[in-house]
DNA sequence: CTTACGATTCCC
DNA sequence: GGAATCGTAAGG
């Protein structure tokens, strides 16, 4: 079977630093459909994001920055287009930072789409070929999925040096229905609505 | 050093 | 419904 190398797609397709230096909220609701690249010595992983939440900064209850600067927030007061990644109950979350350097916004990734290397992204989750709507619909699965972990803290997602990129949508598509909710898994300040859902994606969490 | 606590996942 | 699981942050 064929591999997918990273030279088949044009370079073009790298989102720029500004995408990311923008409000929360905004930047949360338009990584909506974008591509979530991943390069590792196993092949080019690709899969769209589907599903977000946006985390405000130090003003936000439920946001890791309301502890302030930390060293495991230390990257979110540092510039956009980096990567948050944390450890939960033995698992790995991805986030985006997002606002302008100094602002710690940031946007975390809860569910994709897999596009392509859906071969290696079952194996890094233990699962056979006949898993697909479950290999990356949650922020622990994704991550496990795509091969992201605390390794990838800090990565700059916009230089085409990165093994972790992000990428206009492959396709463009029409305008997608976007559903609103409340964040999930969490306890403070639970009614804030700032999850952000493709309406209809099979592959949104459950 | 000790303790409490999750932006989760999977199994019973 | 409940256990597994472990780094982080806070308090002593």
């Amino acid at each position: 079977m064929n591999i997918v190398q990273i030279e088949d797609y044009p370079k073009s397709l790298l989102l720029s630093q500004e995408f990311f230096s923008r409000e929360t909220k905004l930047v949360a609701l338009e990584s909506l459909g974008k591509t979530l690249v991943r390069i590792t010595e196993h092949g080019l992983l690709v899969a769209k994001i589907v599903e977000t939440e946006a985390y405000l900064g130090e003003s936000d209850p439920a946001a890791h920055a309301s502890f302030g600067r930390t060293k495991r927030t230390n990257v979110l007061y540092g510039e956009p287009g980096h990567a948050y990644v944390y450890q939960l109950h033995g698992h790995h979350c991805l986030n985006f930072v997002v606002e302008p350097s100094g602002t710690p916004g940031c946007v975390l990734i809860r569910a994709l789409e897999p596009l392509e290397g859906l071969d290696v992204m079952r194996r890094l989750r233990g699962k056979d070929e006949s898993e697909l709507i479950n290999i990356a619909n949650g922020p622990g699965k994704l991550c496990k999925a795509m091969g992201i972990d605390m390794a990838m803290y800090g990565t700059n997602l916009v230089d085409p040096a990165s093994p972790l990129q992000v990428w206009k949508p492959l396709i463009e598509e029409q305008a997608q229905e976007v559903a609103i909710s409340r964040r999930r898994g969490i306890t403070k300040a639970a009614d804030w609505e700032l999850r952000f859902t493709l309406k209809g994606n099979p592959y949104v969490s459950k």
